[in-house]
DNA sequence: AAGGTTTCTTGCTGAAATGGCAAATGGGAG
DNA sequence: CTCCCATTTGCCATTTCAGCAAGAAACCTT
């Protein structure tokens, strides 16, 4: 057995416990049984993709997050102003149906994680250099680019350079399909 | 068999070719039988991660790019158009159900008629100062200000003083319901 | 086209892992 | 203590596995 292996059971056990899902939950979500998720979290089974695509996808964390997670830097403390190196500004009311913010993304020397989560994304980018993984899409916007995706699939959104990126961001959670061209299915 | 996964030898496979390997090559590199990554490629194995893992080393590529499917370019560019005083870069692809548009209105010097259609309307100024005449109301937004409206009131929205506004619009015809609001930088 | 070499596929085997029901365990609240 | 909910585990018919060795296919070179 791969030694990172071990770790990716115990990983899907903090992220479930860390959203208040109890085993049944998850196991109806990702449509597998409660023992063989059990097991899976206990490291009694093997991790294997059919096991761990679902999951991933209602834990909201890529694949590669599961098997090789980045470790927090210990000697940086915990941001209290800041979220995630970005200023949010909303620009909607709470409740929208489609969320918008100003997203200022401070310079990042880490490539963050990717993530994935229900909904569609639409970005602005008003100012600076912002770099966009999606999937296995690696993409530089700059000012008055704009792009839209399917955040079902993995992504990652940072400034690139020194300087900060303004971007203006249209998020929609319900899932409305804001372009066609998806090659989903 | 999820159907992400049915991708996934191939795409091993079309790697191992592009880097002129053999099969016995890249078998003996990952420690396992060519008859093993036989199977895996062709799809008649299941694809374990202490298969995947290894190949993923020596063929450098990341498991999430393995697993998902590659996505389209999210980059949207279309030709920009002029029209009345105003340069409409469209930022959406046409048919999209939400329609968005970077629009540079030009100083004008009459006062445009009102219009009336259906749908919702959504503005982020950018930069410049713009008018917005909604029903009864008479706005000024300047940068970083935002409004969004019925537009089956009679509206008309025209750049302010002598220098041009930027404004990002977003019109969905639709008719999903928002309500107006403006907010500060 | 023939022969030889490399590359790839597949039949076969005991061994190992799987899935999920049902029962057992654990642990907190009353 | 007892109930209840979350989790673990025993069980076992069924499926999948690994890799050797033989077969098939592709690809040379002459």
């Amino acid at each position: 057995m791969i030694d990172e292996l071990k770790q990716v059971g115990p990983r899907i056990r903090a992220i479930r416990h860390s959203k208040g899902w109890t085993l049944d939950q998850l196991a109806a979500m990702a449509e597998m049984s409660p023992s063989t998720l059990s097991r899976l979290e206990s490291g009694k089974r093997q991790a294997s993709l059919e096991l761990l695509i679902p999951l991933t996808r209602h834990l909201g964390v890529g694949l590669d997050s599961l098997v090789t997670p980045s470790v927090p830097d210990p000697r940086v403390r915990r941001p209290v102003i800041r979220k995630d190196g970005m200023v949010i500004a909303p620009l909607t009311p709470e409740g929208s149906p489609v969320n918008t913010f100003k997203i200022t993304y401070e310079p990042v020397t880490e490539v963050p994680e990717p993530r994935v989560h229900d909904g569609y994304e639409w970005l602005y980018v008003i100012s600076g250099k912002l770099r966009l993984l999606l999937g296995d899409r690696d993409l530089v916007l700059t000012r008055g680019e704009a792009a839209e995706f399917d955040t079902r699939v993995p992504h990652a959104i940072f400034a690139t350079g020194s300087r900060p990126a303004q971007v203006l961001s249209i998020f929609n959670s319900d899932g409305v399909r804001m372009h066609t061209h998806t090659a989903e299915e």
